[in-house]
DNA sequence: GCAAAAATCAAACGTTTGTTTGCAATTTTG
DNA sequence: CAAAATTGCAAACAAACGTTTGATTTTTGC
């Protein structure tokens, strides 16, 4: 009883992609003439099959279109990230104009998406360390960094991704890149930490 | 008629859990009594508004639990691909032993999750190209290559990410390392071209 | 080839559930 | 304050739906 057939197959097949499509699953009929068999009695087999396979779950009884996928099934757990697009003076970061949509990210990112949003590099201030223009970079919220960490600062009315380090009652902002020179200031609005980068060849 | 209202957040917020408690939508009466409601009118004027708000939507009339959240609302699609540990000669990439779990994409990367997979890269022989050690690449599976590209072959018992050039009936695997040299071979197996990289700092 | 098991069907039944109607209470507005 | 809009209720109807039963067909194992 442990193995699966083409029916099953149909059956299970179905009934995910008419929750991905509908976002509500299907009743026993629409099941029934989705993979061509007339008696509802067939199906309720089917799904009964199903469920003791553990592949879905089924409401309480009588519950109309009470199937869900299981865990197994379910797509696994991962993080929503929101994709700033620019960032600009005066508006704030995360009002809704800046927001590009929202980017999945697995878990080892973050336990919750709330303090990480990305953001779209331009330029080539970082060459130097593997971060290239139009990587997308993953940022942690902070206000915070220590010598070394490489930031999202506020600079010249945008933001700038540099290496940050504090000196002498300095705030340097280093860009990885030979060709460019650092940037020294006496107090600097940090937007938060570089966590990561995705990159689209 | 666009402002959201406190009962109408209740009914938005409850729909949502219920979604992700049950993996099925409320019925009508259920929203009622989870907001202490005691009409089911009542329930129909709210889902009413919020589905003008474009918060969620309904099926086609008289369908039981056809209510489901909007693409805002929806966690959006993702791609969701497999990583792939070490690869060994002999057993099959995607054996299952190889299989380091899934890994969630943006659809940027592709339209199917069945023609990608993820790899982890160990060694400096791609880090003029940006490429470093232990970034996870996205690779398209294919067995052909043009010159130029970035590719994932088959080479000396494991898998190796090179740049890929063919000259005078020769292959040449040419690492982006200038203390490294071409790799020349008469045939090689590919495995895929790579499409993009995450890396975590 | 035959008996048991598995798969399928049609039909009917009772529930759950979406929908509607009409009216009352409350709040907002001019 | 009166009119209008909003919010709420109870009740009843009809449609959609899950469930069950018992029979029929198909497949399987010997």
């Amino acid at each position: 009883m442990k193995k699966i057939n083409d029916k099953m197959q149909c059956v299970l097949d179905f009934v995910e992609d008419y929750l991905n499509d509908n976002g509500f699953p299907p009743s026993v009929r629409e099941i029934c003439s989705a993979i061509g068999i007339k008696s509802t009695a067939s199906c309720q087999y089917y799904l009964k099959k199903l469920e003791q396979r553990g592949d879905i779950k089924r409401g309480p009884e009588n519950k109309k279109r009470s199937i869900s996928l299981t865990d197994n099934k379910k797509t696994e757990k991962f993080l929503s990230v929101p994709l700033i697009g620019t960032v600009t003076a005066g508006v704030p970061i995360f009002a809704y104009e800046n927001l590009e949509g929202y980017y999945p990210l697995p878990t080892e990112f973050g336990n919750s998406d709330d303090d990480l949003f990305m953001l779209k590099v331009k330029g080539e201030s970082m060459i130097d360390a593997g971060i290239y223009n139009d990587d997308k970079i993953i940022i942690q919220k902070t206000d915070y960094a220590e010598n070394g960490d490489i930031v999202v600062a506020f600079f010249d009315d945008g933001a700038t991704v540099k290496r940050f380090f504090r000196k002498n009652d300095k705030i340097i902002l280093h860009p990885e890149n030979s060709s460019m020179s650092d940037i020294i200031l006496d107090d600097v609005k940090i937007l938060g930490k570089v966590k990561g980068l995705v990159r689209k060849f």
